[in-house]
DNA sequence: ATCTTTAACGTAAACGTTTACGTTAAATGC
DNA sequence: GCATTTAACGTAAACGTTTACGTTAAAGAT
């Protein structure tokens, strides 16, 4: 009982093909007929089937993005700003929860596959060549997110997670700090792990300071890493006066975890995080931290896609530059 | 240049026919055939196109989510459950960010009417009598996850706001708390403003308490919501020993001002939130709050969808059932 | 007055499937 | 040994569009 093109056609003794060209605002009909025609479609409240359009067309205005964590709120910014340039161009998201697992992506990849979406961005992971391989042979854009991938011709947008972490870093020893401690993600992690703790080492290298390895612990990026990694870190590292978290999360694990041992910050110890999530102005203390442009980032990962959609080739990545945002977690040393 | 299903039938010597039977697997092919066919299949990399399935069979495996604000963490937690079983049932989500604005919420509807989507959870917003209509004129299964419709008969999965309200009003009671404020959302939001308000006053009648009219500040359910809540509420009541926030984020404000206002959590000051967000238990000090089980509710709300779908019939609303989760801060007064 | 262009359509094929129906040959029943 | 059932397919219509191409009549050119 659905309504067709074929009923609004009918009943507006016109063609379908007329009918399609009004809708689709292409040349070739009268303005009596328009009106006559919209005048129809109004009544009968058509609305044309996207599957019959996407399967001539060959485009079904639908992009997916692939997440690792759907509810973390690194994502969350992600997916809000891509949704925001996506609903611009007049398409949709599908998200797909990929839980960093192999099975899942492959599957989720093959449904995108399936349901013939526009394009894919790929978030915060690496690429595995499978993953890349399946996204090639459907022949549309894909864009990564904060990542990139040191195999393959993929396009990112990303901060530059090793200069960014030489600037947390900086900034703790330009507040007087020189014993400086470290919460990372694993080195295996070659994204968003080895670079930051680069950008560390770096940073203290370059104004003469030694870290030694009791000062780094590698756990992973959320609270509960926070809370574990500090009390292994201070109880190796107990005349540390400040650490470089590489999240908000762990950032927050770190303040927790500080205060139930009675450890006052920012003036027993400093804390600066990474990322800027909206927690970090919910903290207390407010978080000092570097910022990432998160909802910019997913805004022009999307725009990307579609510019290589339109323009059917490839398109320069984009390094974001990123900021100290000064709170209140981080304490001038005299 | 894309693999059909007449490549795999041609090379494999069939019809087309026996290739889509032997892909959905219905009967009618011999052992051998079907062997042969898939071979060809997996040679060819062959994979249906779900446009054209889609297009006869009037299911596109796709439901969509209607969200307010997409990266609030109530959402993400929302959306995360949602996604879960979605995926389960061999589906995917379109996630529709609102901004609860009218216009955008009717552009959605169309964009998904258009795409044929299966099915629809609205989330945490009054369904007006407009959207209510699109949708039912899509003629798909519809479920309201946080919310609830007093005009049209449409299945909802709800925490109880009001007896919500009550719990938490009545622990803080418990504690020994009397002079008690509250900072809600707003009257004119009767979904999950004046409910809680309700409750709130239902409790402090229930134990002969009086509340007066600034014990209660309304503003909006977010962090600075809460902050700027914070600061009326303590000039317009000072003696107040007790608040009871109607959401996390709020009662985030609520800690956030008091520390910048040296006013001491739990000792000087008891906070109660709502909701249980993941960000409850990394505040300082870890937030007492009434928990809604937001996942599973996520969860449930796509269940129902498919249940509808596959039983082509309504189904019952769901209350969910709230808990106090006890954290540090509220405090026993003696 | 004739030819050519152009506007305003209509016809029908195509997109890639599913499925009702028809066909054939073998298997079964007696 | 013949009629009847059944397994194993193939044919073609349908799903709801877009679009290349053809057609008609009016307008413009010469």
């Amino acid at each position: 009982m659905t309504i067709t093109i074929k009923d609004v056609a009918k009943k507006a003794n016109v063609s379908i093909a007329t009918v399609s060209r009004i809708v689709n605002n292409k040349p070739g009909y009268s303005k009596e007929t328009e009106q006559k025609v919209l005048q129809v479609i109004q009544e009968l409240g058509y609305h044309p089937n996207g599957l019959a359009r996407g399967l001539i067309s060959k485009r079904t205005h639908t992009i997916g993005v692939l997440v690792p964590e759907i509810s973390s709120m690194l994502m969350s910014e992600f997916i809000s700003g891509i949704e925001h340039v996506t609903h611009d161009y007049g398409s949709s998201v599908i998200v797909c929860h990929t839980e960093s697992q192999g099975q899942k992506t492959r599957q989720y990849l093959q449904v995108l596959k399936e349901k013939q979406i526009d394009g894919i961005v790929f978030t915060s992971e690496v690429l595995k060549k499978d993953y890349y391989q399946i996204i090639k042979d459907m022949d549309i854009p894909m864009v990564l997110l904060s990542t990139e991938s040191f195999d393959f011709p993929v396009p990112y947008v990303k901060v530059s997670d090793r200069r960014a972490a030489y600037s947390a870093t900086e900034y703790l020893i330009k507040k007087g700090h020189r014993k400086i401690g470290m919460i990372s993600g694993r080195r295996g992690d070659i994204i968003a792990g080895q670079p930051r703790i680069d950008g560390f080492m770096a940073a203290m290298k370059a104004y003469e300071l030694s870290v030694k390895d009791e000062w780094i612990v590698t756990e992973g990026f959320n609270f509960e890493d926070g809370v574990n990694g500090f009390h292994k870190l201070i109880d190796q590292f107990p005349e540390m006066t400040a650490v470089f978290a590489a999240s908000d999360e762990v950032a927050l694990g770190i303040l927790s975890a500080a205060y139930k041992m009675n450890i006052h910050v920012p003036d027993q110890l400093s804390v600066i995080g990474y990322d800027n999530l909206r927690i970090a102005e919910m903290s207390t203390p407010p978080l000092t931290t570097v910022a990432q442009p998160l909802v910019e980032m997913g805004k022009k990962s999307a725009e990307l896609v579609f510019e290589m959609m339109e323009s059917n080739r490839s398109v320069e990545s984009r390094i974001f530059p990123h900021e100290i945002v000064e709170r209140q977690s981080v304490k001038e040393l005299s």
